[in-house]
DNA sequence: ATTAAATGTCTCGAATTCGAAATAAATGAG
DNA sequence: CTCATTTATTTCGAATTCGAGACATTTAAT
């Protein structure tokens, strides 16, 4: 192996891989803001509401790493949902630094009755592949993650 | 099959297989990114420089469907590439709407000098999955994407 | 040939994201 | 305890992206 026949088509793929990976989650990714643009949310404020409603209270710093996106960028995102009156800010009790957001009655009410439909439209958008083809997806895709990742 | 609970494993596998795929993505481009930054140059400009590279001259809202950008993000890509003398602009013989976009020498000698390093340096960071793992997700992003985006 | 519809590019304003700097609070070293 | 360092959030300015509208040109229909 790492011949040089080897290594072209290990590089090959490699480039092909990006190209695949990138088209396919764009794809994806345009139709669930399809999904969810009736609700007036974007991809990012419907993350931040779908993780406040399955994972309960959190600090800013905390939703940023959960949805990979700079601090800054959720006290941006929080701002908004404050004012939609789907999300609240809460000063921690124990540190006076932290600021946990918390999904509001109003905002339980629309993810209660947005998420099961995503969920089954997810479903559908990726029903190009089966289910155990998904599960060989999930573990190789996190093996390819976290190695680049950790580089 | 789609028994009910068959089909929460699917949907369940699917909100999975979202997470693993967007984490993979954005560690992957992290990596890129690090690696093209010393050439001022980010993913975006470097996605056009490599297609206009690699397959020579190209209509400026063709390049915006190969790299799956807006046409009028195109425009502004190309501006910035024309102004680093990468990139120039040339009117279509055949059809006076159509401006081509063509890699200048400058831009030929930077990329014959970055593309190497940057296969080299992607096929380590996907080094996640060998070989044929890497044929298999091909195929099978590919499906997923092209369901995705026929629906 | 004339008109209507479609296409390609650019401009503009709005939305989103980032990173650096500012501020406040907690932690650790001595 | 006191000072320096670290951590959490926000603010600010810059960069990037999109979509709608403007404009010029081409294509299609009659």
């Amino acid at each position: 192996m790492n011949n040089s026949g080897e290594y072209n088509r290990d590089s090959d793929l490699s480039l092909k891989l990006l190209v695949v990976l990138t088209r396919a989650l764009e794809s994806i990714e345009k139709q669930i803001v399809k999904n969810i643009k009736s609700y007036k949310l974007n991809l990012t404020e419907f993350a931040v509401l779908e993780v406040l409603f399955h994972k309960g209270d959190m600090p800013i710093q905390k939703i940023g790493q959960k949805i990979l996106l700079a601090t800054s960028s959720i006290t941006y995102v929080v701002d908004k949902l404050e004012n939609k009156n789907y999300v609240k800010r809460v000063a921690s009790p124990t540190d006076r630094r932290v600021i946990h957001a918390t999904i509001t009655k109003e905002g339980k009410a629309l993810m209660a009755e947005i998420f099961p439909k995503h969920k089954d439209a997810l479903t559908e958008i990726m029903g190009g592949v089966d289910v155990s083809e998904k599960e060989w997806l999930v573990e190789h895709l996190k093996r390819l993650g976290l190695h680049a990742k950790n580089l």
